[in-house]
RNA sequence: GGGUCGGUGCCCGAGUGGCCAAAGGGAGCGGACUGUAAAUCCGCCGGCAUCGCCUACGUAGGUUCAAAUCCUACCCGGCCCA
């Protein structure tokens, strides 16, 4: 961790908040910028962001959320992070090409657990002037009558604004042919959802304004008009843009196509720390500003060390070490750069069992039965076993093209494992490329 | 509900009885070059197995020596009409 990412300790000034915020690349719209500035300016805020149970962890696609709330409070605000306990059942249709499968109870309880303590992580709940709250719109939501919720909600919003929100138009657009799917009257009734969960912030929480990614532009606003219907209020609302890479394609997944989960269990540390080290020099910039609380001089001044000797990969270091810290901690940022060190720069040859032990947490580990040592063909069959290969076609293919090496030292195609490959008389280390690495551990 | 067009491999998209595991592009993967970057170049790109076999062109049947290609029914989507 840097000295500086405890940065604005307490940034009161909100003017220079959005600044801030502006000059990160953060701000994709908002509603009238001069007041919220001025609404910034006369005092500490609620702002809220909502986060939809779709999985059982967060991934990167909610890290700017995460800590555009982290950014408000640091600067003195007060932020809530909405759990969509109701709205993760409808599914949102912003930015989706197809149907969103409902999710039952017991799953969406299952992705609850696991997305609260990840909001937990980025936010102080136990700040005594400005603690972040969590609140679930099950509260709320859950035993509304449908037809009260027609009338007090519904009535207020016109089928005509609905169709006119690009998330909307684009599933009902029919001259882009292609697999767009239609639109059902669940998905359609979701943005209607959201807009009565900011109303019912706005008059029970004091919350003024909703963050979103700019796919949710459309939902936000609609919740801003049900507020002025509504209450007679005005809320603001407050985009960023999505995070997307130089070429247009989404961020999220790792080069082989992985979700970037936040929860150790989906991806560890390591594989989490690999995936930043290997962005491309165009996007570390923009990823340093948008995904660190670094300072914008300090990123300034990372890039600019990197600009100097760009094979050393500071910003890529960096940012990495940055993201890893704040998703999973320091020590596991120690031990993934450790890691890293060996895969990338050691002699894998000479590790002592506890550094295996160590990699084998780290790495795609597989466990294997000793007696496949020593049997023909037992390298392929073992890739495609420890998923370094899709099929054994695959396995095959690698070793054709000279692309696996055990133990660091590139193998023919017909070679066969045998008691003697093994490090410390039971770990393999596989490698496909250069870059993915696999562990295989027999049993001892 | 009627008419009509369409549903092809991860995606887009050709193919309208055999030469089709299916053109082409993209994505992906490996190699070379590099900096665990970009660009570029080369190769691979359904599965299993030694000529071969299996699975695959919306689903289920049928015709045929032979079907992604023809027929029937059904499902789904676009468009037009009601």
């Amino acid at each position: 961790m840097s000295s500086d990412s405890n940065f604005p300790t307490n940034f009161r000034q909100s003017s220079e908040l959005l600044e801030d915020l502006d000059a990160r690349g953060l701000i994709q719209d908002s509603t009238n910028r001069q007041e919220l500035a001025a609404r910034l300016a006369q005092g500490p805020i609620t702002v809220y962001a909502g986060f939809d149970p779709t999985a059982r962890s967060l991934h990167v696609g909610n890290l700017i959320g995460l800590l555009m709330l982290r950014r408000f409070q640091d600067a003195g605000h007060r932020v809530i992070s909405l759990a969509g306990g109701a709205t993760g059942m409808v599914g949102d249709p912003s930015g989706k090409s197809d149907e969103r499968n409902l999710l039952d109870d017991d799953g969406l309880a299952a992705n609850l657990a696991g997305i609260v303590p990840q909001l937990r992580q980025f936010l102080d709940f136990d700040k005594s002037e400005n603690p972040a709250k969590l609140i679930d719109n099950r509260a709320w939501t859950v035993g509304v009558p449908y037809l009260e919720f027609l009338r007090d909600v519904g009535k207020h919003i016109t089928v005509n604004q609905m169709m006119a929100k690009d998330s909307v138009k684009a599933r009902l657009d029919r001259s882009g042919e292609g697999s767009v799917a239609g639109l059902s009257y669940t998905e359609f009734s979701y943005m209607l959802l959201q807009a009565n969960d900011f109303r019912w912030l706005y008059e029970n929480e004091g919350c003024e304004m909703q963050m979103g990614g700019s796919d949710q532009w459309g939902n936000i606003t609609l919740g801003t008009d049900l507020i002025r219907k509504m209450v007679g209020g005005s809320g603001f609302a407050l985009t960023w843009p999505l995070l997307t890479k130089a070429d247009g394609t989404k961020y999220g997944k790792t080069a082989g196509g992985d979700t970037l989960w936040l929860s150790p269990d989906l991806m560890s540390p390591y594989r989490f720390y690999q995936a930043w080290i290997q962005t491309e020099d165009d996007e570390v910039r923009k990823l340093l500003l948008q995904l660190t609380l670094l300072s914008i001089d300090t990123v300034d001044s990372v890039m600019a060390e990197h600009g100097g000797a760009p094979h050393l990969r500071v910003a890529q270091r960096r940012l990495a070490a940055e993201l890893t810290t704040l998703v999973h901690g320091q020590e596991a940022t120690a031990t993934a750069e450790a890691v890293s060190q060996v895969i990338f720069g050691g002699s894998v040859a000479e590790l002592d069992a506890e550094a295996l032990r160590v990699l084998s947490e780290e790495l795609p580990t597989t466990r294997v039965k000793r007696d496949l040592l020593d049997t023909e063909g037992n390298l392929v069959a073992l890739m495609a076993s420890m998923g370094v290969a899709a099929s054994k076609g695959e396995a095959n293919r690698l070793l054709k093209q000279n692309g696996v090496s055990l133990n660091d030292i590139k193998v023919a195609a017909d070679t066969v494992v045998g008691r003697d490959s093994l490090l410390q008389g039971r770990y393999l280390l596989v490698r496909r490329g250069k870059k993915s690495v696999f562990m295989a551990v027999f049993d001892s």
